[in-house]
DNA sequence: ATGAAAGCGCTAACAT
DNA sequence: ATGTTAGCGCTTTCAT
């Protein structure tokens, strides 16, 4: 092995390898020209075996949410955690939980297959890996919903700002009667966004238009939209807690002979990249999931180091300015 | 440990949880008792130190390919292929090969850290992952651009086909002057749709229309559908290869004054769900990239139990009559 | 600062 | 059919 090569001990090409601070600059060079030359990759599996580490992190998706996951929302927020992770010598497990059997994943994430879990979902139950929280290191992505998680570490956008933002920009534009397609009021997204929607309208002294919940689709939002125009109530403009629904809300806007943004403006929420070709390109709120997984994978890391970390770490929102309002 | 709860050695324990055929029923009962009694979890860094078999395969994904993340149609695929993985007792490594140094990837893979590979791009030339099909088993997603590779091993959507039938539909319809967005040249995927137009086309008897290629992305089919427009050739149907572009072409349709599908026709292809919201709700070609993903995965974890299998799969396409045609 | 030696928790011949 | 005996390739005390 290289230690013969480098004619040191075994020891010591260890050493080197997880850089130890006492091996002597020379030895170091010695043993990285041994490595270099015999192309020698440590095994993982010895090491993890021997050091009861395994360098490696569980991602796991909620099986319900990855039947969404054509919502660009998690490719983004997975692209962002393994673009972060292959810049640290950390492994990423990718794993769809089953809902049929958690028990399955649990033993996975207990059986010491890995250092630490992130953990994406819109739905706020699935912080029924709360718990597991004292096992191994988990970093959630959203906010937790139940009060009593609030001792979990998460990564969540600033969902109230992104929607009073949006909202602002609808009043300062001229609208008055403003409604809303909001998300599922049991997951924090969706709760969130409503909550911004509000907390814009009161500061402006403004009465609330109608408010219809939808599930996130553009079916959903569709379906939504229509029944906003059922209710018969005056609308100029309407905010839909993202994007997806948004594009739903744009076909029934169009079937009801109504024009965005002339008859009613609309923004979206998520800044999924489909919005900027709708017609007209819909003016949105960037949420940046990309540096959302960054975030929850960086925050992991440290978590498992042992580093002190905040509970929460909020990204920030912004506003995309196109023309659908 | 669990062996002498049941009163075994620990080699019967190691056959009992690798099911070996040569196990008493009687005893095999009583080390699951055991187990269970234990809440026992095998070592995996243990079992592959061991076996030399890591029970993890790889899914690489290169980075020119995660900055399209945002396409459902790879976030679809790593769904299909987790899906499938988590039936079976692999762990799925994702990661995002780096393209500036794409040794890294290769000492992974080549460092026994996972029994097989899967590779997922729209990119031809990442088939240079081709030579490592010799060290470890490895599957491709979409078929291998340069002839050298097809000793590689691919699962690939039946795209010629499905821009057959997409071209055949819009001749049946009516349509006599069809124009095609072709997707990129040096891509399988690009090259293989359009091959499918102008099989029809030719079957038909009838003259191609112009034809523009773009990058996939629904900027780029709004560019290429005004150039389509700037030739000033008559045009009354369009065949867009992926469904981000025709929602480029849409606007481009829009701000040009036409209409979908009475003045021209327009058909995607991929099915990503946002088409159903696009209005007129966008006829297209589905690929079931869930199913791409699933299949590729069956394919390794047979390749890699040394079953025989065939280099090349073709998952099949299929029409999604909406109304833009 | 380096080496020697003992294991990490399992599987895989080889016996029996 | 089951037990015995060696390792798998590293890390990690403990010496020195």
């Amino acid at each position: 092995m290289v230690a013969e090569v480098a004619g040191v001990s075994r020891a010591t090409v260890s050493r080197v390898i997880n850089d130890s601070p006492k091996v002597t600059p020379e030895v170091i060079a010695v043993v990285n020209a041994a490595i270099a030359e015999l192309n020698y990759v440590p095994n993982r599996a010895a090491r993890s075996l021997a050091s009861r580490k395994t360098q490696a992190i569980a991602l796991i998706v909620p099986e319900s949410t990855a039947k969404v996951f054509a919502d660009p929302f998690f490719a983004s927020v997975v692209q962002g955690v393994a673009t972060h992770l292959s810049s640290t010598d950390y492994t990423l497990n990718l794993l769809i939980a089953s809902e049929t059997d958690p028990d399955k994943t649990r033993r996975y994430l207990l059986g010491g297959n890995v250092d630490g879990a992130l953990v994406v979902s819109h739905h706020s139950g699935d912080h029924s890996y709360t718990q597991l929280g004292n096992a191994l290191p988990i970093v959630f992505g959203g906010r937790p919903l139940q009060a009593e998680a609030t001792d979990s570490y998460y990564v969540d956008a600033d969902n109230v700002h992104g929607a009073r933002i949006a909202t602002e920009y609808l009043i300062e534009h001229g609208r008055r009667r403003i409604a809303a397609i909001a998300g599922p009021q049991d997951m924090p997204a969706g709760i969130d966004r409503l909550r911004g929607f509000r907390e814009a309208l009161d500061a402006a002294g403004l009465t609330e238009g109608p408010v219809e919940t939808a599930d996130f689709s553009p079916a959903g939002g569709a379906e939504a939209m229509r029944r906003l125009l059922a209710t018969g109530e005056l609308i100029d403009a309407v905010l839909a807690a993202n994007d997806q629904m948004a594009a739903g809300a744009y076909g029934a806007l169009a079937e009801a002979g109504l024009r965005v943004p002339h008859d009613v403006a609309l923004i979206g929420f998520d800044n999924d990249n489909f919005g900027a070709t709708l017609s007209p390109p819909l003016t949105t709120v960037d949420q940046s999931p990309i540096a959302l997984g960054e975030e929850m994978a960086r925050k992991l890391v440290r978590l498992i180091a042992g580093d002190p970390v905040p509970r929460a770490t909020i990204t920030p929102t912004r506003l995309v300015e196109r023309t659908s309002v």
